[in-house]
RNA sequence: GGUCGGAUGGCCGAGUGGCUAGGCUCAGCUCUGCAAAAGCUGCUACAGCGGUUCGAAUCCGCUUUCGACCUCCA
């Protein structure tokens, strides 16, 4: 495909992307929910639109990425007191609300730093947006679809769906949710039970409460992400982003609020990805089957065995489509490391390989295969990001790489735009689209100094066919993570684990 | 129960009508003092049963089976 194409949920087919205000593109996605560490489950979607947000500046477009942080607001209703979630946890903490906040905040800005995501425009939290949540409720109040009772605000989704297509983005039927008969908290306050909270009444022991034209109390479930995401977006706005799991209730509310509050639908493109499964079943906390971040990095966790750096794990999430769900295992995430490790080395070969210089390819053929190769990778992210397939042909180019350095493939056997063009395309697409970092730390120039002496040593050694020193230098840096190569020119290298 | 989406080689995982996806593993070879790396070669699968078609992993139907959502969840 020559344009950018998205899988829009919402109409559940390939869309052409085209953005509202030429040369601008509007992205929001849903943050995390601050009252816990983040999990590999969460990973996903964050790289994921990571990549879109990427792709799109890519494209030429200045994006405005919005990504909230959920601080207060959404509430558990367990048992039959409806409890801030946040205000909970930090009870059996015995920390202040943000001072939890915090510390969970901290820690996922840790986590997106070591993922290599780029950090939102703007990370807008719930906490600092009660005014315009209450102002976006009064508005739907006074359009007269939602209601007041005791202190607590509720959406009329009965007299929406009769006017506009509720349970269109989840694929939901409106008389099945009035069917429910599971007892939640408030139900009886509701005139009906599809119906959702905008605003809930306090109770006294709640901690995290705001004075609203009803009472003491906080935002409802969903009220946040509309409010902030008009507010930075616009009305309307071009992609909302976020994981399948929240289509329903969270995205089809989002929508029948915004609708009524500006009086027309407020995304373009929605975009959701599937999920991370561990042994066949969603990785969440309700399953209680959750790998977080820090257990991930550090391998400290039962089914772990090994910790795995956050680069291979961004690529191993990239290896699949983002729609596909995603089975973790232990197998998979070493093969992933072992096939980044290989491409990551052909794009540093790459970086170091001199050409030729001659103008017309010496091999015709390979030539043609590898401008191919170099040319599809547009194709495929245009294809609703298909970053599967454009790792796919980074790894058709590695042979040639490193061929090229090994000598198995002659020097002149691209041409000098080809070169170039295989060059570029690493770039582009591996280090700024995809966002892949290198897993090694740059070592220090003392560090250096002291291994080239060591490799020296090493080398005079060989020449004295003396190989029992040269193995044992050899053998006591592997023990240390520091790994010799002997090349074929006669010089050697080194990588760090 | 309702709605939706899957079932691909030892493992992971692309792929909506015809062309070897790719990765990892494994085996053999080349190179190498040995090793590692790299290169080459091999392993050719689409849950089952019908149907449509010159031709199906890909379209249709049925069966089996797994999962997601319907409740906070990325």
């Amino acid at each position: 495909m020559s344009e950018f194409h998205i899988y829009n949920s919402y109409t559940r087919q390939k869309e052409r992307f085209e953005s509202l205000t030429p040369g601008h593109a509007g992205l929001y996605v849903c943050g995390p929910t601050v009252s816990g560490e983040s999990h590999l489950g969460h990973a996903r979607p964050y790289v994921t639109f990571d990549v879109v947000q990427r792709y799109l500046k890519h494209l030429g477009y200045r994006v405005r990425y919005v990504r909230n942080i959920t601080d207060a607001g959404h509430f558990e209703e367990e048992g039959r007191d409806a409890v801030d979630k946040v205000n909970e946890k930090a009870k059996l903490e015995k920390l202040e609300p943000m001072e939890m906040v915090h510390k969970y905040t901290s820690m996922f800005h840790k986590g997106m730093a070591m993922f290599n995501c780029d950090e939102p425009s703007i990370e807008p939290t719930a906490t600092g947006h009660i005014v315009e949540q209450i102002s976006m409720i009064e508005t739907i109040i006074e359009k007269g679809f939602a209601y007041e009772v005791n202190g607590s605000v509720y959406f009329d989704v009965p007299k929406y769906a009769a006017a506009y297509p509720y349970g269109k983005l989840s694929g939901r039927v409106l008389e099945d949710q009035l069917e429910t008969t599971r007892e939640l908290d408030g139900q009886e306050e509701k005139r009906n039970k599809a119906d959702f909270a905008l605003w809930k009444k306090a109770p006294p022991e709640h901690i995290m409460r705001w004075k609203s034209p009803w009472g003491e109390g906080f935002p409802g479930w969903h009220i946040e992400c509309s409010a902030m995401a008009s507010k930075y977006l616009g009305e309307t706005f071009d992609i909302h982003g976020g994981g399948m799991d929240l289509q329903f209730p969270h995205h089809e509310s989002e929508i029948a609020q915004s609708t009524i509050a500006h009086g027309h639908p407020p995304v373009r493109y929605w975009m959701h990805n599937n999920m991370i499964t561990i042994n066949g079943k969603k990785m969440g906390k309700s399953y209680n089957n959750v790998i977080k971040l820090s257990e991930l990095f550090s391998g400290h966790h039962p089914l772990l065995a090994q910790p795995y750096h956050p680069m291979v794990v961004r690529f191993y999430i990239l290896q699949t489509h983002y729609r596909s769900t995603l089975d973790f295992s232990n197998e998979a995430l070493q093969g992933s490391e072992k096939a980044f490790r290989r491409l990551w080395e052909a794009y540093e070969v790459l970086q170091n390989l001199a050409h030729a210089g001659n103008a017309d390819a010496a091999d015709k053929d390979l030539d043609a295969k590898v401008v191919a190769w170099c040319h599809e990778c547009a194709d495929f992210m245009n294809d609703d990001l298909n970053t599967a397939k454009v790792i796919a042909n980074l790894f058709e180019m590695a042979p040639v790489i490193n061929g090229m350095k090994g000598g198995q493939v002659s020097g002149n056997a691209l041409s000098a735009a080809t070169f170039a063009l295989v060059k570029d395309t690493f770039s582009t697409y591996l280090v700024d689209i995809l966002g892949m970092q290198p897993l090694q730390v740059q070592q220090t120039d003392k560090l250096d100094k002291v291994l080239s002496l060591l490799i020296d040593i090493r080398k005079d050694a060989k020449k004295r066919k003396d190989f029992a020193t040269s193995d044992l230098i050899r053998n006591q840096l592997a023990a240390s993570g520091v790994l010799l190569k002997d090349e074929k020119d006669g010089s050697v290298s080194y990588t760090m684990e």
